[in-house]
DNA sequence: AATGAATGAGCATTCATTCAT
DNA sequence: GATGAATGAATGCTCATTCAT
């Protein structure tokens, strides 16, 4: 890896957290200087404009909460189970592992929405994909016949992903643990009786 | 009602939209002038700061949200009807009715996590109160038997909260209706197994 | 007394005493209306604009500073005793007899550099007025034979003048009366021995 | 020397004598810029902000006025001349010598009563150095048998600084050099006779 | 590849002043 | 004679961005 490159990353890395927390409007050039202890400059060596910064620490952000799903599913043999992946990991939600700030679709989404076309763009690209993952697995599960046969995969994949979003939202709001947990129990028993 | 409250609801009125779209951040006073067709000084000399005004409009977007939930209750007899109120609406959202860029409680608490710290508490105070609205509902359908008896109803209540947000957090993004509708399908049968 | 000069009395004597602490541009409108009680619209009905209300202070803190040293005077029958009486507020100097802010000629003659020319032509007046008044009294000591004949009265109207002035931004300055004391004392062997 | 500092040096040398000529709330971040040729950005990039500016601006006025008195001192062997240089200087008070506006803790004493008390200090610290300074020289001529002995150099000390500066406010008021060579010849007799 | 220094447009806020009522 | 409401210019300050070195 080239230096260009390291200082690419380390930029990423430090900012994301700032961007995913404070939003884009948020996070000023200052504070994405004093976090990385870079110039201006610098910063703009490596990337274009703040923009490119975003989106690049949007996707970094975003590579943190999917590692944290398929790393805890991949743990796991029957597609339900995968499921309850989510249920789990977000019923015991710790700032540790999740990244700081949130899910950066929500954060995303409710930010950009007429004002970062392009952030705003590859957050739609990555809700529709985590749509389709989850599509991917009732298929699958319904193949093996773990689920019930004849489920609309997609209306259960975005009414899954609804109920996640709401209960981050929701925990990000009230700081308060107990609400994530009353979702997500609700959610599994949607899942079991898929 | 005095010239100045009149100019008070003015600028709330207008300037809603924008917060409700572009944020407290995004928004700025510029953008207040052009929408009220007010001078600076002429918004300074009605509200103590930007921060005000956006309270206000917070909550004037919050009302509008709220009566039109509250106005289509009105005409369901049933406590299961009133609940699928909430679905109905979501599901046939127009932007005439709903407030443009969506729930104001969602853009709130994605915005101001730290940085607003009155915005954030009202914004809760608001979310709690419609678990509490919910949670109504549902004892009071408890005690006409409409609903199972023994329901957790605040675990219900935040289900039922976490489903609608994320669903409106999904339209927002996608700018698909179809999304929506599939979430709040499934929200319905939810509601219906209540 | 009409009620517009009742008004304009009230603005004059309530604000003379922020104009002489704050000075000309750190006094606000708004200063003025929280220490009156009067609306901005009042204060312009009885004044041409906030110049005039500056001037009329000044000659207002003036006057106060004026009679309280003719008052002291009165009641002294030597020429010099009349001198002494300069050393004598001064030393005693307390805040509920002397204009709060110190001497208002001084204040304004260091504000109104260039600034304000018609306030720094009324101080210049009131500082030469002053002047003459000590230059008098030491012509009329001559006369008695109180003191030493040939004196340079304007020079020794002059520098009594100064050291009192000096004496006054010193005191001003360190909050210390034991400077003003030792400058007074000075003073006074000075006058004692003309 | 960097560019910074050099820029730094150049904000301080032009803006110093505006403060001292229009104060602190009298000199504008317009007046700033214009007077340097810099935009507002340049001044922020170099200071924290406007009183961190007002603050060296002040040093350096300090700084020229005594390093004007330092000179002339330096010329002198007996204490007494050294002395007498402050009247021989403000006798034949220049413009091109002494700062434009007076003195800085004239200025600065009488503005900053209340409203920025770091200038405020600085002031007084200045003050009371130069206070010490004269009463070194007292001190000394007193050792050297120049001065009678038993003076309370504080106290001439103060007297002597209560004649210097009232004499400088009377000239800063009334554009007249004749009354500061009044009061400075007063201040002679003075110094010859201790 | 990175820095230091600058830019100029924009920010929220306050100012003295005006004037219809 | 006084008020309430507005104006528009000016305030101090921060922003993302650029570019010579």
């Amino acid at each position: 890896m080239s230096k260009a490159d390291k200082t690419k990353e380390l930029i990423i890395e430090r900012t994301a957290e700032i961007f995913n927390t404070k939003g884009f409007s948020g996070t000023s050039l200052n504070d994405m200087t004093s976090v990385t202890g870079l110039t201006k400059g610098s910063i703009y060596g490596n990337f274009k404009n703040k923009d490119e910064v975003a989106m690049e620490a949007f996707k970094f952000n975003l590579q943190i909460m999917n590692h944290l799903f398929s790393a805890e599913m991949a743990k796991k043999t029957s597609f339900r189970d995968k499921l309850l992946v989510y249920t789990d990991v977000l019923s015991n939600f710790s700032e540790r592992k999740f990244p700081r700030g949130g899910c950066p679709i929500l954060n995303t989404a409710v930010e950009s929405d007429d004002t970062h076309p392009l952030l705003k763009q590859r957050a739609q690209k990555a809700l529709l994909a985590w749509k389709d993952k989850i599509a991917d697995i009732l298929e699958n599960g319904m193949e093996t016949g773990e689920f019930k046969s004849g489920l609309n995969t997609e209306q259960v994949a975005i009414s899954i992903l609804a109920s996640l979003e709401g209960a981050i939202m929701i925990r990000k709001l009230t700081d308060n643990q107990k609400y994530i947990q009353f979702a997500m129990k609700s959610l599994q028993d949607y899942i079991h009786q898929l």
